[in-house]
RNA sequence: GGGCGCAUAGCUCAGCGGUAGAGCGCUUCCCUUACAAGGAAGAUGUCGGGGGUUCGAUCCCCUCUGCGCCCACCA
């Protein structure tokens, strides 16, 4: 454990001030009453005043303000919550700020739904414009770019309010006054500036290449946000035609790429094809010359063994393309139709070739299939076939291949020595739970592309650059204009660069501005920089950077977790963060992950309402880092009675015996030094197991310390505590649960920060989450006492209530004898218990205590006294 | 095909070299002045199969089987 200044010790230095315990003590209204307070008190302000040592600083996610929530998130985002409010215990300062994701594609989406609207980039603002009354999904509006920011921005602060709202009843003790967003003036600042500077050090390139394309949404995208799903298709066998007439037969899922095939390719080894190899075929139905050529890549036994490379169906045909030097001919376009007009190429073959245009790649395949009937070279039917194929995560569609020109940053895809560099900083963070690294390391290790950052969208974070126009008005990307770091942030659609003025825009010798926008990762890679004050606050930033902790499930290893870890190693030469946890998914009930579209979300207000915050964060804290598990809505009752006993254990500790000072020097009776020894060594391990963010174990061990607490100790000690002539022995018994409760609210704090919160309230000045976690120390001497006694002792009541249970008797029969079997210590302990043992047990009879030096385990036999 | 993880009571999960644990559920009982949205007591297991190491294996090693996740798989 780090060392820390000591803070203030209220458990030694508060005096008891008057209790005041509420007759019926109850959950509800809880959340309400101390999030007001939280919030009126800024509770968990950060202090900026410590230095870096006394620091604790937490990046979390910002969560996509537009998408539905279930709760798996608000288990997830519990996590770093328990983390905070314990290191704020231990006397951090804990720099915990939240952010909220509102730039992309799902607020341009949910915009366009809500409001009925879409963007148009070539309209004019319209300053006067209000959304249609109702919205008509079919006939979306046109609107210009920056009218649909402007709804964007105004949808996009609703949403957070009301995410503020549910994050404050969950109790996450955020910052408030240290929050951000993705498509904030600081986000832009940072997000440009980041990216002007990984542009002039070349980690950051502009490139025409083959891209990633989605047709709906009309955007590059990028490999992190691929999802293989499978497909249905058909493998077509179709001839391509020797010099000499004889058919070749390939087979192909696409013959609607036909008119783009610019090779065949078959395996330098195969004997088949090696004839052929340097020779020409020509494609069927066009006509086109095709050259026959060797890759390594091409596999042997899959299809006929000689692939049709277009430009472009998938990934490999771009490794060919590239590799073998073909030429680009393209067919499919940007809308995922095929071109219009006949490709020059395919000029012999207008009449067919016109069949296909302007169809969609479906379409266009049963329009192929039925052109190669004509022509005979279709060799059989087509046999259905299902097959993984790429699609955008958010995506309804197969992603097509599209040569565009986009921004990219070197992230290891294309350069083996920066991958290692990059493996080799996940081996700086501790990972929690540890296998998590795997995770890391293997999606780096199969990277095969750099990082694709900008995108074909309107609200999102603009790149800071303009093209110089030539004589013809044509761009010339080689030699970018950026703006000085000064100037940011800035967009180039309505800023004209340095030494130009805004009526030269897109005119010859003018200039014109590159019109994408980075996608959100590109943005929220930047979160530590962003929140910390990177450039912007340099004194925020050197308290709080590299991170102590990242928090995020797993799928997110690949996207936000590794970004941030690029981005820092460029910037900073370091790991972003020294610890990462890493949470597990919440499923269904049937283990199935739960998506608004199989209907199995459940709503986490409706949870939060019914249960109260403690028992969905006591549930969120039962998830152990990494796992993932189902969700059962009887489990949130568990913890909602663990919090009602916490009111309840509270009440009668505070009120029906009126024990309010913890201190430890009252404390004599065995019983109580046995009570304090074990929770000397519940506070030892829970404590242990915070350290190591096992917050899980650190919940279980105060818990079920609890129970014991409530289930034997109390009841054990009661009359003695009761008793208004006990004298030393009923002041020991005060102290003592007194300053066990008083240490256990603390324990149970980062858990359930409401009901501790309001029991401190009854008889403690300020905010539980400011007191200082319990140490063993605090118990004085007692802390010293072994445990043991208790467990015994416990037994010895256990099997009094066994054998009462047994008869059927009600727990306040009385016994008219009892006999203890055991070895000499355990009658030992059961000896210095004897008074609290008979008034708990109602033995008004004798108690016989026999030795068995063998015994594993005390008996209990007793005897039910004759009733009236 | 590659990687990672999981398999323990009906369910959810701890344990991980020395006679099987918790909570929920279940059964029975109890209005006991903190708690009936309680409380007490009780029953419940070839610790996935097969090998091996060991005095001893749920735990370590090998192997098989089943499940899950990530990646790859578009001819």
């Amino acid at each position: 454990m780090t060392e820390t200044p000591e803070r203030t010790d209220l458990s030694t230095t508060t005096p008891p001030r008057d209790v005041v315990v509420p007759d019926k003590p109850a959950l509800e209204g809880l959340e309400s009453t101390w999030a007001e307070r939280w919030k009126a008190d800024d509770t968990y302000r950060f202090d900026r005043s410590q230095p870096r040592a006394n620091v604790f600083s937490i990046d979390t996610p910002p969560p996509t303000v537009s998408g539905s929530l279930h709760v798996g998130h608000v288990f997830s985002y519990t996590h770093p919550d328990l983390i905070a409010r314990y290191q704020r215990m231990t006397g951090k300062s804990v720099f915990y700020p939240m952010g909220w994701d509102d730039n992309g594609l799902p607020t341009e989406r949910r915009v366009q739904n809500y409001y009925g609207v879409r963007c148009d980039p070539s309209m004019p603002y319209d300053a006067d414009f209000t959304p249609p009354e109702k919205p008509d999904a079919k006939r979306q509006v046109p609107i210009s770019r920056p009218n649909f920011v402007e709804l964007c921005e105004e949808l996009v602060q609703a949403d957070e309010q009301v995410f503020e709202s549910l994050w404050r009843t969950l109790g996450l003790s955020v910052d408030w006054q240290e929050h951000y967003t993705t498509i904030g003036p600081k986000a832009q600042l940072v997000s440009q500036r980041a990216f002007l500077r990984n542009f002039a050090r070349g980690e950051a390139y502009l490139q025409e290449a083959p891209t990633l394309w989605d047709v709906t949404f009309q955007t590059a995208v990028a490999q992190a946000e691929l999802e293989a799903r499978e497909y249905a298709g058909s493998y077509h066998r179709v001839a391509f035609h020797r010099a000499d007439g004889t058919p070749l037969h390939i087979e192909t899922t696409r013959p609607e790429l036909i008119p783009a095939v610019v090779a065949l390719i078959a395996h330098p080894d195969d004997e088949r094809y090696t004839g052929l190899f340097g020779q020409t075929v020509t494609s069927p139905v066009f006509g086109v010359e095709i050259p026959v050529l060797p890759h390594p890549l091409a596999e042997p036994d899959k299809g006929a063994g000689i692939a049709m490379c277009c430009t472009f169906g998938d990934l490999t045909d771009v490794t060919w393309w590239r590799e073998l030097n073909l030429p680009v001919r393209t067919v499919v376009g940007r809308d995922g139709r095929l071109h219009r007009e006949t490709p020059e190429w395919l000029a012999g073959a207008d009449d067919a070739y016109q069949q296909l245009a302007g169809k969609t790649t479906f379409s266009a395949r049963e329009a192929m299939v039925g052109l190669l009937r004509e022509s005979g070279d279709l060799d059989g039917e087509p046999s259905p076939t299902k097959r993984m194929t790429n699609f955008y995560e958010k995506g309804e569609k197969p992603l097509e291949i599209v040569a565009t020109r986009q921004w990219y940053i070197r992230n290891g895809g294309r350069d083996a020595a920066l991958r290692a560099e990059l493996v080799e900083r996940s081996g700086e963070i501790t990972w929690i739970p540890a296998h998590m690294k795997h995770r890391y390391d293997n999606w780096v290790g199969g990277l095969n592309g750099d990082w694709l950052i900008s995108r074909q969208r309107f609200f999102g974070i603009p790149f800071p650059v303009w093209y110089p126009l030539d004589d013809e008005g044509e761009p010339d990307y080689d030699h970018p204009l950026l703006p000085t770091e000064d100037e940011l942030p800035l967009d180039p659609t309505t800023v004209a660069p340095r030494g130009y003025d805004e009526a030269q825009r897109g005119k010859p010798r003018g200039f014109q501005a590159d019109p994408d926008v980075m996608d959100t990762w590109a943005t929220s890679s930047l979160t530590p920089h962003i929140a910390g004050g990177w450039t912007t606050d340099e004194d925020l930033w050197e308290r709080v950077f590299p991170m102590d902790l990242c928090t995020q499930a797993h799928d997110i290893i690949r996207t936000w977790l590794f970004s941030r870890v690029v981005r820092a190693h460029y910037e900073n030469g370091v790991a972003p963060w020294s610890h990462a946890l890493v949470s597990g998914f919440i499923l269904d009930p049937d283990r199935k992950k739960m998506s608004k579209s199989k209907g199995n979300v459940v709503v986490p207000t409706d949870v939060l309402e019914k249960y109260g915050a403690d028992a969905v964060r006591w549930r969120a804290a039962m998830a152990r880092p990494g796992l993932d598990s189902p969700f059962d809505e009887t489990q949130m009752k568990v913890g909602r009675r663990l919090a009602m006993k916490v009111l309840n254990a509270s009440k009668f500790v505070l009120g029906s015996v009126g024990a309010t000072s913890p201190s430890p020097v009252a404390i004599s009776d065995p019983v109580d030094c046995a009570l304090m020894g074990r929770l000397a060594e519940v506070i030892t391990t829970a404590t242990e197991a915070f350290e190591a963010y096992d917050y899980t174990t650190a919940l279980e061990t105060a818990e079920r310390f609890f129970w014991e607490f409530c289930d034997d100790y109390l009841e054990l000690v009661k009359e003695r505590a009761y008793d208004e002539d006990g004298g030393i022995a009923t002041a020991s018994a005060r102290a003592t649960l007194a300053l066990a409760l008083h240490v256990q609210l603390r324990l149970l704090a980062p858990f359930l920060p409401y009901v501790t919160e309001e029991v401190w309230s009854w008889w403690q000045e300020g905010s539980v989450h400011h007191s200082a976690w319990p140490k063993a120390t605090e118990l004085g001497s007692s802390a010293a006492a072994s445990g043991a006694m208790m467990t015994t002792v416990a037994a010895a009541l256990t099997g009094i209530r066994g054998a009462k249970s047994q008869a059927k008797a009600s727990m306040r029969a009385e016994l008219s004898r009892v006999e203890l079997t055991g070895t000499p210590a355990m009658l030992d302990a059961v000896r210095q218990a004897e008074g609290d043992l008979r008034k708990a047990g109602k033995i008004s009879g004798e108690l016989v205590l026999t030795e068995d030096a063998d015994a594993t385990e005390l008996r209990v036999d007793a005897t039910l006294a004759e009733t009236a």
